[in-house]
DNA sequence: AAACGCCGCAACCGCCGAGGT
DNA sequence: AACCTCGGCGGTTGCGGCGTT
């Protein structure tokens, strides 16, 4: 307990690495191979700095949204087990993944209602606007919803519960003017004609049938953490967003129709929002990132975070950067935003009421 | 243009376990 | 058995870049 930090010993150097030493640990460790770290600095310093970034396997540049989702899932099999999760994304250090989590992927579940550290969900965090956003665009999950809420009592908020109390009656006293207004909206008759796609029907098909449980993860989660914490409250969830929902929002430029909301209503729309479909958008290019493709990937099937979050930038690797909408969005979200809740809402909805 | 604040990432710190003496 | 060294890991910090005021 309480040893003096090793770099402290003898002198050695500290601080940022230079090119030269960066080109002379190289040459040594491919003269003499890793292992043995004493030279200038401490050997902790070699050891990481090799490994962290001089390592010539290593894949530089943003995550991608796979690599996300897998980090997502594995956090949850494994806990901050870093290095346990670097060892499944190849080019990928612990180091990375860490910062990655700590800066992005954490604040995102955050956001989307989801506790980091048990991935449950939890009303308490989940911004009311995406509850909003999302029962508005599918009438299906008001009552779903409401179900939801009503069998979590115990995390109630109250402006949660006010909200989804009175969407169902709303539904339920105007159900055909509402359905009425949903499907002369633009967007909304789009996911009427791309309910019959078959491409997202065939891998999706335990969301299909909401009357049909989804089924066990096969995979080795199955018997994680995640699951066993989290799974009824993401079934509530899912049922609410049902992949035909996800597919089909996407970014128009158009602000016909719009019907402006409160600021906080719109901050965080559930769709994900790929910028090469600004204009045309097409089904597959959205399915690839719609987290319902991969059949054998146990979170993605499970994840709220999957279904709600909003990508808004295509996920190059390379160069794209993760972006996800939060209340400090830019002009550019936002116009995205306006155009993904391109739809009226009746008269006899008070949007003051709830807020 | 300058000041300020925020954010992301590289690097460091402290602890632990394994292995050697 | 006790001590030491080393490698490895997760947590934390500090600096530089960038955007905002």
């Amino acid at each position: 307990m309480g040893r003096a930090p090793c770099c402290d010993k003898n002198g050695l150097k500290k601080g940022p690495w230079t090119p030269e030493e960066d080109q002379k640990l190289t040459a040594y460790i491919q003269l003499q191979g890793p292992g043995n770290w004493r030279l200038q600095r401490c050997g902790k310093s070699c050891r990481l700095r090799w490994t962290n970034y001089l390592r010539p396997d290593i894949k530089r540049g943003r995550f991608s949204f796979e690599e996300e989702e897998t980090i997502i899932q594995l956090h949850s099999i494994l806990g901050n087990k870093w290095s346990a999760i670097a060892a499944r994304l190849p080019g990928r250090t612990d180091n990375e993944i860490k910062n990655y989590w700590n800066t992005h992927i954490r604040k995102r579940l955050l956001r989307n209602g989801i506790d980091p550290v048990t991935h449950a969900s939890r009303l308490d965090l989940l911004d009311l606007s995406s509850i909003l956003s999302s029962a508005l665009c599918n009438p299906s999950s008001l009552l779903t919803l409401s179900t939801l809420v009503g069998n979590t009592q115990a995390l109630l908020n109250p402006d949660i519960f006010r909200l989804s109390t009175t969407l169902s009656s709303l539904k339920q006293e105007n159900s055909d003017l509402f359905l009425q207004q949903l499907q002369e909206n633009q967007l909304c008759s789009s996911l009427l004609q791309n309910q019959a796609i078959p491409t997202l029907s065939s891998q999706s098909n335990q969301f299909q049938n909401q009357e049909e449980p989804i089924p066990a993860c096969t995979t080795t989660a199955s018997t994680g953490p995640f699951l066993n914490q989290t799974t009824p409250l993401m079934l509530a969830n899912v049922e609410g967003f049902s992949p035909n929902t996800t597919s089909t929002f996407s970014c128009q430029n158009s602000q016909e129709n719009f019907v402006p909301l409160n600021e906080g209503l719109v901050s965080q729309p559930n769709f994900y929002c790929n910028s090469t479909t600004t204009t045309n958008p097409t089904v597959p290019e959205l399915e690839e990132y719609s987290g319902f493709q991969s059949a054998n990937n146990c979170y993605q099937n499970f994840s709220i975070d999957s279904v709600i979050s909003t990508r808004l930038t295509s996920p190059d690797p390379l160069n794209s950067p993760s972006t996800y909408v939060n209340s400090s969005s830019t002009e550019d979200d936002r116009e995205c935003y306006s155009s993904l809740l391109k739809f009226e809402i009746p008269e006899s909805f008070d949007i003051d009421d709830f807020l």
